[in-house]
DNA sequence: GTGAATGGTTATGGCTGCGAACGATCAGCA
DNA sequence: TGCTGATCGTTCGCAGCCATAACCATTCAC
């Protein structure tokens, strides 16, 4: 087997771990979390997030909104499929354009986009259970710089996964 | 169509994203990013996770491995399985109980190791560029307090996906 | 020595998301 | 007006991944 060179501490194995490392668990696990609150309302975390999106801005095509939310058409259709056929949002047909399909919410989708944010609220509180409000306050303002720095689209976060 | 009421600037909507959501957001591309560095290794995340897990505490098994790192035995198989063939672990039978694989890093997989630091020291780098010295050091210490409130094992991440 | 329990492996099935084609519609141009 | 190329939405097929469930080998309890 040659030498292996086993049994000793681990060098610079686990030093304290960084804050890149924190930030992936951590943002790992609370989206966990926030998908386990939404499964509660039948949405999935990409559901709520073109349910925002649409809020934010109504009336675009699933074009814009794909762009917007970095994702293939193909994968828009069934996610506002899905919101359509329970009457959340609406495909409402531009008679100038008869090819776009501009995206808008229903008044039951409103409704539900109040309980999201209230969701929303307490997977926060929750997630800085551990912190002061001050120390929040940190937090939130250390990293919305490097969100800024890395060019992230505000509001839209990249590829969240299942469950 | 009804009453849908759009045509407001959107009330709850994005009023600054709260700190769960930055978490959420930074950490998923974050992993993505270290996803691409490590592939230039020829690694995905869980199997760097893999190696450091087993480099921590070398000589267990697979059972106790897959149980630390909250994956099924059945997933462990084809990780290993993939390390093994490239000489980075090896299995070695316990000739007590016979049924243990008891899981070592080669030379080559300490050496990877090594590189894999130095990776992921660029990739902290790289994350918290935006951040002087004394604020990565607060924020580090804030996400610690979090992760240790959420009970989050030291140095293992809840399911990472794909590139 | 027999049966239950444990470690590891393999096989199967389901889910998901992407990319490639397809029909519909529109714009430009002669 | 008719033709051509581009754009939008949709459908379909494929491949990747992961979990669950059976499946051998080995060991432990009695």
């Amino acid at each position: 087997m040659a030498s292996t060179g086993d049994d000793r501490p681990a060098p610079p194995v686990p030093p304290a771990p960084g804050a890149a490392f924190l930030l992936t668990q951590i943002g790992s696990q609370a989206a966990a979390r926030f998908a386990e609150r939404t499964a509660e309302l039948d949405l999935t975390p990409p559901q709520v997030g073109l349910l925002r999106a649409v809020a934010v801005a109504p009336g675009r095509s699933q074009q814009a909104l794909a762009r917007h939310l970095g994702t293939p058409p193909s994968r828009l259709v069934a996610l506002v499929d899905g919101l359509d056929e329970r009457g959340l949002v609406e495909r409402r047909r531009n008679p100038d354009d008869r090819r776009l399909h501009a995206l808008h919410l229903t008044e039951a989708g409103h409704d539900l986009l109040r309980r999201i944010a209230e969701v929303g609220q307490a997977h926060n509180d929750e997630v800085c259970a551990a912190l002061t409000e001050e120390e929040r306050s940190t937090l939130t303002a250390l990293l919305a710089r490097i969100a800024a720095d890395h060019d992230l689209t505000p509001g839209v976060h990249p590829g969240y996964r299942r469950l």
